[in-house]
DNA sequence: TTCTTCCACTAACAGTTGTTAGTTTTGTTC
DNA sequence: GAACAAAACTAACAACTGTTAGTGGAAGAA
């Protein structure tokens, strides 16, 4: 029990200072000297905890699309009109992002080193859930919530973009909390959208 | 004079190739090697015709940022309020963007891995760049044709972060022009600041 | 004590990296 | 045909890559 605890604590003290290392030079440049260093030892003993610098990745890639669906999935249930449907979709989105901001970068602008068939995997888990955005989107159209001349996937680009780039300009030691970040993000977005705003 | 043509258009050429496998595979990732196979010859050739690797970089992240700033330029000239211009800003840069996806994407993702201190001056470049939207959606805020509480720095952030992911998912076959699709990005993104939309 | 688990070590591997030096081929101009 | 520049070549370099094999110490449980 208490092994299995320490061990997990020791790996993911080595997935989280990977996670920085990634997100600071980029999957390709960064070595497993470079990680090891940063954690006070030498690159073979890394091993002990985990089996590649690909798993490593895998790792922080998939956790975070498993976060980002469950947040989805708890929206998708509630009963409430298209717009406020987005707009706590983006609200969880930014929440989980804010939960781990460095894991976020990597998530987003790593996960294309990922090696198949996990890579066909991770994309169809990404398109899934911007596809679950879209069809809020078309709900919202279709009900007469958003614009009718809206292109969809225009709009569901643009969104993903927005949100996406936030790890790299949001400031953790921020005052602003991310329940208000992704609430003013929703306002500015779906206001953009809204018939009679 | 012939010669020089020759020279250039052999140097762009694998300038060109260069973005290409820089865009696909990320900087770090691509090899020399990798890059020469792609032009039909050996690694040790292509430096009859640059001076390193980074040198590449350099080019392709500079001469971008050369044609941003002068598109912007071009639109502070004129007289008009605040939205259109930020309409029109919005427009140059898709524009901009459009005539060389390939380069725009290496330009937005690739350049983190310049070395000091052209790191240094590229970020500058980009901050100046950011600054001067900024100040026009400022100018909005102070005529009235903007919203009063907007977020100015959310704004821009936001605004960027939808601009510069267009690379990745703007299909260059698509029959939507570049004018066409920065004027559906300006409806959408400023329509979201308006005051009486 | 003895056993086990965790976590680190040293040494080394085969392959890849960007780049250089020096040479040869190719095509054009006088 | 001689001269020239452009653009390719071969061979090699030192450094760095992810990873394996085998070892040993430390801590806690039996």
């Amino acid at each position: 029990m208490a092994e299995v605890v320490t061990n997990l604590s020791r790996k993911e003290q080595v997935i989280r200072m990977a996670a920085e290392l990634f997100k600071e030079k980029g999957y390709s440049a960064a070595s497993m000297r470079d990680l090891a260093q940063k954690l006070g030892i030498e690159a073979a003993s890394l091993y002990s905890h985990i089996k590649s610098k690909e798993e490593i990745l895998r790792t922080l890639c998939f956790d975070m699309a498993a976060e980002f669906r469950t947040s989805l999935s708890e929206v998708e249930k509630q009963n409430v009109s298209a717009s406020e449907k987005l707009r706590l979709g983006i609200i969880g989105h930014v929440k989980v992002m804010a939960k781990d901001l460095t894991a976020s970068a990597v998530f987003m602008n790593e996960h294309r080193h990922l090696s198949q068939p996990w890579l066909r995997d991770f994309l169809l888990l990404r398109i899934n859930y911007i596809n679950r955005f879209k069809t809020i989107i078309e709900q919202g159209v279709s009900t007469g919530d958003f614009k009718k001349d809206i292109d969809t996937k225009l709009a569901v680009m643009t969104l993903f973009s927005s949100l996406n780039w936030m790890p790299g300009w949001f400031n953790p030691d921020s005052t602003i909390e991310p329940e208000k970040l992704g609430q003013q993000l929703a306002d500015m977005l779906i206001n953009g959208l809204k018939q009679n705003a």
